[in-house]
DNA sequence: AATGTCAAGGTAATCGTTGTCACGCGCATT
DNA sequence: AATGCGCGTGACAACGATTACCTTGACATT
C-alpha cells in the first residue's frame, strides 16, 4: 500500500464530484455551495483523505518548506535557533529543512543546491566560507543568519558582534586588566573577526598593545581553547584576564582554569552556556539570544515570502553583558 | 525565473536527444552510448540543470528524505542524535525534515501526519504520547528512538534506562547513603519511568524505603527541578544523595546545590552536561551517547528502507557511569 | 540468408494536484 | 422578453520527471 491509497479523484467520486471541487473544499475557496462542501468534507473525513504533498508542491512551483544551513546542528547556540524556527514555521504549516554545512565550502554548496533543488520557498543559512553569488541568479527568497555571506552585499541577521567584544574587553580593563588574552575561532569566519575587532578597537582605546602571545585565534573546539590558555598560562607573563569570542571556546577555558586551580584569573566569554552560572566563580558573559536572532530571521523571510525584496540593511540584535563574577576578578598582581 | 528555469527537455534538446535518455544519462543508467551520454553531461553541465526533485518525487511515490521527530530540538541531546542522523543522511543525497511535537499529542499526530503526507521516505521518531496504532496502516518505515510508541508493539532503539538508574542509586548507596532522592521528569514518560523503576528496584535491593517527600517526578525543566530541590534541603530529614534522571534536571539541581553552597549532597545525574566535569565537585554521570543512540536508528532506518521488515527486538544501547566525585560523596551523617 | 539477441534510444502515459477557461442556471435588470 | 451577471461546477491541461513499452539497427548464430 503506498502512504496514502486515498487520492482526491476518489474522494470527489465518493462525493459525488469533481476533483476540482473536492480541491476546492480542501483549500478552502469559499465558491462552494455549502451542501457540496459538506458532502466533499464527510468524505475526506471518511475515506482519511490526505493531500499528496508532492503532488501540491509540484503543480504549485514550491514545497511549503523552508530549509536552514547552519555549521554544525549540535552546538547548543544553532539548536536553539533552529528549534525557533520550527516553532515558528509549523503553524504556517510550513515544514523545516535542516541542514549543516559541516564547515566545508564544498558540502556548504551542495547543500544549498540540493535545497534549492527541493524547491524550498525560502532558505535561511548561517554562510561559511562560500561565495554565494551566484544566489543572484535564484528566486528563492534567502537570509542569511548570524554573518554575511561572501560575494554579496546583501544585510543579515546579526548580533552586535564588533560591540560586544568591545564591551567585554573595556568591561575587564575596568577592573585593571591590562594583559588580556582573546580566543577566538578561526577568522575566516566573520563572527570571530568581528569579536576580535571589537577586542582591538578597545585595547587601541586603552592604550595596551596587542601581544601576539596572547591571541590565539584558530580555537575550533573546547579542546583546542583548552590547550591554548594552558599555554598561555604557562607565559612568563601570562594573561590576567581572558576573553574567549565563543561559548564552545569558553568550556574550554573554564576547564583550564579550574583543572589547574586559577579561577583567579578574570575571565568573559562572549556567549551563554549552561552552568555557567553555578560556576565558581559564576562567568561573566555577553549573552546573545540565540532564538531572538532566528526569530528575527523568520520574520524576515516571511517578508520576502510575501513578497517584499530583499533589504541590503542589517538587522542587529542587541547583546547583553551579564556581570557574574569571573569577569569582575581584579588584576591583584597588575604586572610590568 | 523559477528556482531553476532549465528543465530536463532543455539538455535534451541541446544534446540533441530525447528527454528519456538525458534522464538515464542523469540517474546513471548504464544503457547509454558513451558518445551520447558525453553530450548530456556537457549540456547539464552548460546549462547548468538541477533535477526538480518534487516531480521526481512525484512520480517516483516517494522523496528521498527522512522525517524526524523529537520532543525539544533544543535539547542538547536530542540536537546531537539530529546532527548525526543529518551526517549519514547527507552522502546518501538524503535531506533531513526536523520536526518536534512540543510534548503535546495533537500536535505531535499532526506533525507526523504532516511528514506522511510529504511522503517522507523515512521517520524516526520519538514518541511522546500520542497512540501510534494508525501507523499499521501506512508503509513508511518509522523506527522509533529513546522510546516505545503507545498501541504497538514494536521494537526500538533505547539505552538501559532502567539498568542505568539502577546502577546510580546502588552506586550512592555504596558510599553509605540512605536517604537518596529522586528527580524525573513526567512519569507517563517511559524514560523516566524506566528511570525510576532502576531506581525502586534498588532501594528495594538495599532494603531502603521509597520515601513519598523524596520523590519528584514532575520536573520538566531545570527551574521546576531546582525547586523541588529547593524543598527536599528544607525537609526535617533532607536527602543525602540526589539523583536526577535527566541531564536538563540536573541542571537545576546544580543550581541549587551551589546556591545554598550544599556541595557536600552527593549528586549523580542521568545523562552528561557540558561543565559537568568542572564543577567543583565535578558531577558523577551516566552518559548516553545521543550519537550512537542515533547512528543505531539511522542504520535501523537504513534497512528498512531496503526492505527489511519491522523488528519487534529492540535494540539496547549500554550506558557507562563516569565517577567524577559529586557521586562519591560520603555520607557523613548517617541520619535515622 | 534468415533469425535471434542485445544495446541504444524514443513515445506516450502517468504520478496527484491545481490553474484556466467555459458552461449552465437562476435572478435581477432594461 | 431579452440581456447580463454571478455563482457553482466541471473538463482539461499542465507541473517536470520517470516508467512501461516499443522501435531500430548491428552483430552473432545456425
Amino acid at each position: 500500500m503506498s502512504p496514502s491509497p486515498v487520492r482526491l479523484r476518489d474522494v470527489a467520486l465518493a462525493a459525488g464530484t469533481s476533483t476540482k471541487t473536492a480541491s476546492r473544499v480542501i483549500n478552502g475557496d469559499a465558491r462552494v455551495a455549502t451542501d457540496t462542501r459538506h458532502r466533499v468534507q464527510e468524505a475526506v473525513d471518511q475515506l482519511g483523505y490526505q493531500v499528496d504533498l508532492m503532488a501540491r508542491s509540484l503543480r504549485k512551483g514550491v514545497d511549503d518548506t523552508v530549509g536552514i544551513v547552519v555549521p554544525t546542528i549540535g552546538d547548543p547556540f544553532f539548536a536553539k535557533a533552529i528549534e525557533e524556527i520550527e516553532q515558528m514555521a509549523l503553524p504556517r504549516g510550513i515544514n523545516l529543512l535542516v541542514a549543516s554545512n559541516s564547515r566545508d565550502p564544498k558540502c556548504e554548496r551542495k547543500v544549498v543546491d540540493g535545497l534549492l533543488a527541493r524547491r524550498v520557498s525560502g532558505l535561511i543559512v548561517t554562510p561559511f566560507s562560500t561565495d554565494y553569488s551566484f544566489l543572484e541568479r535564484v528566486v528563492t527568497p534567502v537570509v542569511f543568519l548570524d554573518r554575511h555571506p561572501k560575494g554579496m552585499d546583501v544585510g543579515a541577521v546579526i548580533v552586535d558582534d564588533e560591540g560586544g567584544a568591545y564591551r567585554i574587553v573595556m568591561h575587564l580593563a575596568s577592573f585593571g586588566h591590562r594583559r588580556i588574552a582573546l580566543l577566538t575561532d578561526d577568522l575566516t569566519i566573520e563572527t570571530s573577526r568581528l569579536r576580535r575587532e571589537g577586542y582591538v578597537r578597545a585595547m587601541f582605546e586603552l592604550d595596551l598593545p596587542i601581544e601576539q602571545e596572547l591571541q590565539a585565534t584558530w580555537c575550533v573546539d573546547a579542546a583546542q581553547a583548552e590547550t591554548c590558555t594552558n599555554d598561555m598560562l604557562d607565559l612568563d607573563h601570562p594573561p590576567t584576564a581572558i576573553f574567549s569570542a565563543r561559548s564552545e571556546t569558553s568550556l574550554g577555558v573554564v576547564r583550564a582554569l579550574h583543572l589547574r586551580r586559577r579561577t583567579d584569573i578574570a575571565f568573559a566569554s562572549f556567549g551563554d552556556f549552561a552552568t555557567a552560572d553555578v560556576l565558581s566563580p559564576a562567568i561573566t558573559v555577553i549573552d546573545h539570544d540565540p532564538r531572538t536572532l532566528a526569530r528575527r530571521a523568520m520574520e524576515m523571510l516571511s517578508e520576502r515570502l510575501d513578497g517584499a525584496p530583499a533589504s541590503p540593511v542589517d538587522t542587529i540584535v542587541a547583546v547583553e553583558l551579564i556581570a557574574r563574577g569571573s569577569g569582575e576578578l581584579p588584576a591583584l598582581r597588575a604586572v610590568s
